[in-house]
DNA sequence: AACGATTGTGTTAAGGATAACTATTTGTTC
DNA sequence: GAACAAATAGTTATCCTTAACACAATCGTT
């Protein structure tokens, strides 16, 4: 009707090929077409063929906002993290793009900022955007869970990474936190130390809880006394690290290893020992967590725990995928726990050589 | 007719209200209501309080799909970058996730791994989303535009980032990488040195072809000769920074400052300096480029410049937001050149003191 | 008093893909 | 050879929102 605006418009526009068109064209239905692009048994091989010929001839692209408002089921998937800097989340990010990609999904990507009504909001923005699914990583002042709820009540899939849902009946993917530090923490000992401190991160937060647990776990392993001096808390920053080292290294009995709970963490105690005329290993080991990008850099290399980053990405999608997939039939909430993997570096290598691991990851 | 096979759904699956929920509770039609939500100047000021009172009522979100499909323009924004890791992409996603929010869109993310083959696939990809703009980093390979051509011929907005077509008519936000390298080489200067080196990158892609124009153009500016033999040629990896440093300092004539146009290799230099007895900066000063997290925990921290990520984010936002609302009315090529911010640290810090911005990035 | 302008609302037809239901032809079975 | 099943393709309604067009009522104007 109303003549198309465009009076001139160099870079000539054209308007995508649609169903219409090919149906048109081949002198058939629009249903043969759609039934012929996905495959449809009622389709005769000689028809599909035709289709299929046609369609790549004209470079036909489905519409998925249509399909997707016919089928009221996308082919997005919601993520929200609490931010994408760092080591952590832009891995797992990249993880997640990857394996969806290759299930013929786009991934949008929300920030909740670690606030909760940003969290809500990002809630909002994914659902009325129609994700088939939702990924979540908490941010860390989310006590309420009324909006991710909702997200349920809808019947959207809905699976928790990382920071997940305690104790609740959900949908999750997580690093046994505890296991990578009794990996940590075994190792130290297995170089000999006899006094190992941990810098602890804060105790609500179920990760740094099951750091500390690792820890604690491991020294009674050994038979040795778990010594409150011995265990400070932090914010697993840099500057409570090399605080802490301070204080333990002016001490009368000064411990002869940390595992720090983080790596910022464990990085300001390296220096600050270092800058007190402690050597590393050799007079304190050290060992963190999290495998920042850093820890290969620092001299010496930072013995660290990796969370498995990717796996935990494609893990996370795969059980999405299955629960789209699934449509609501299952609902058997399913915990996946990965194992963590100690890298062992400079910073936690005694003399005495034995076999070790000493693989870092490749990039 | 098939009975949904939910026999037993716990969590009771409410379908979402609609406008025609709305319409028919209020007795009014559709139309009343759609206008009423989007501010129609032909709907009272009674009807439009009672309608967005009862959409608050229901929480009514609007199905983007169907209005999407209907105007032919979704709130979704595609991205590809080549990657999201380290430190630039990240930043620079983040900023754009977040300017692109606040105007009420959802960002789609693509990675082309830095493959042409895997860059076209996501573009058909985003096409197929029917996201209403796309905004790109190029991958190293990419040297044929065939699909990015497609993008603006089917009339949508593209605007490019950091990595650009070269002397196109295209939109881009780009970093003055010759300023960066210019501002951080007269610093150099600045701190007494007289022969400077420059680790330079591949010459084919423009930002490190930029950055060794800088250089040479501080030292011509001092009245400085270019030399051959203070340039390297690397591929920007640590190793290869620490290899020309060796071969730089053991040779007849060393340098007293290089400057890297990456952080990597420049940490790699400032390394091997060390190793092989040199001191920085008393020795041999050290910049580098891109301002990588790591620059601040190295023992000494190191000189950068920063690439103003999330401004860089924020200002490709604000581009194709413009061609977005513009409809393809405006089609003036529109490139956008920040400023890049050189961050002053230890690796470069003369004992002579004087008044320097010492600043780093806060986080 | 009649007319155009203004204001407020309804009708209807897209937009592209798809699923339920129908209809036709061919092949199979007893 | 009649009945029935399988194979193949078409009709039509639907997903939800929006916009062009139509319509009715109120108002001021000449």
């Amino acid at each position: 009707m109303s003549p198309r605006k465009k009076s001139e418009t160099p870079p000539a526009v054209t308007t995508p090929v649609s169903m219409a068109d090919l149906a048109r064209e081949l002198g058939v239905s629009m249903t043969t077409i759609s039934r012929a692009l996905s495959d449809h048994y009622s389709i005769g091989p000689e028809m599909k063929s035709k289709v299929l010929k046609l369609a790549k001839k004209y470079n036909y692209q489905p519409n998925r906002l249509a399909s997707a408002l016919r089928k009221g089921k996308s082919k997005l998937l919601g993520i929200i993290v609490p931010y994408i800097e760092g080591r952590f989340f832009p891995s797992v990010v990249h993880g997640i793009e990857t394996a969806a990609r290759k299930a013929g999904y786009n991934v949008i990507i929300c920030q909740s900022h670690e606030d909760v009504a940003q969290e809500r909001q990002n809630v909002e923005a994914l659902l009325s955007a129609q994700v088939a699914g939702i990924m979540v990583s908490l941010a860390r002042t989310t006590t309420q869970f009324t909006h991710l709820e909702k997200v349920q009540s809808r019947g959207l899939p809905l699976v928790f990474f990382d920071r997940s849902m305690e104790g609740e009946d959900v949908h999750a993917v997580v690093l046994d936190d505890q296991e990578g530090a009794l990996l940590s923490t075994r190792h130290l000992l297995a170089q000999g130390c006899r006094r190992i401190a941990h810098l602890a991160g804060p105790q609500h937060l179920s990760i740094y809880k099951n750091r500390c647990r690792g820890y604690v776990e491991a020294l009674r392993e050994a038979g040795l006394p778990v010594e409150e001096e011995l265990i400070t808390y932090t914010d697993m920053t840099q500057p409570e690290g090399a605080a802490a080292m301070h204080a333990w290294l002016t001490s009368p009995n000064p411990p002869d290893a940390v595992f720090s709970a983080g790596d910022y963490c464990a990085l300001g105690a390296m220096q600050e020992a270092e800058r007190l005329g402690f050597r590393v290993p050799d007079d304190v080991a050290i060992s963190g967590f999290s495998n920042e990008a850093f820890t290969t850099i620092t001299k010496p290399t930072i013995t660290t725990v990796d969370q498995r980053c990717e796996e935990m990405g494609q893990a996370t999608v795969r059980l999405l995928l299955e629960l789209i997939e699934a449509d609501g039939s299952t609902f058997a909430a399913r915990q996946i726990v990965l194992r963590p993997e100690l890298l062992v570096r400079e910073s936690s290598l005694g003399q005495v050589a034995e076999p070790v691991n000493t693989r870092t990851k490749k990039r």
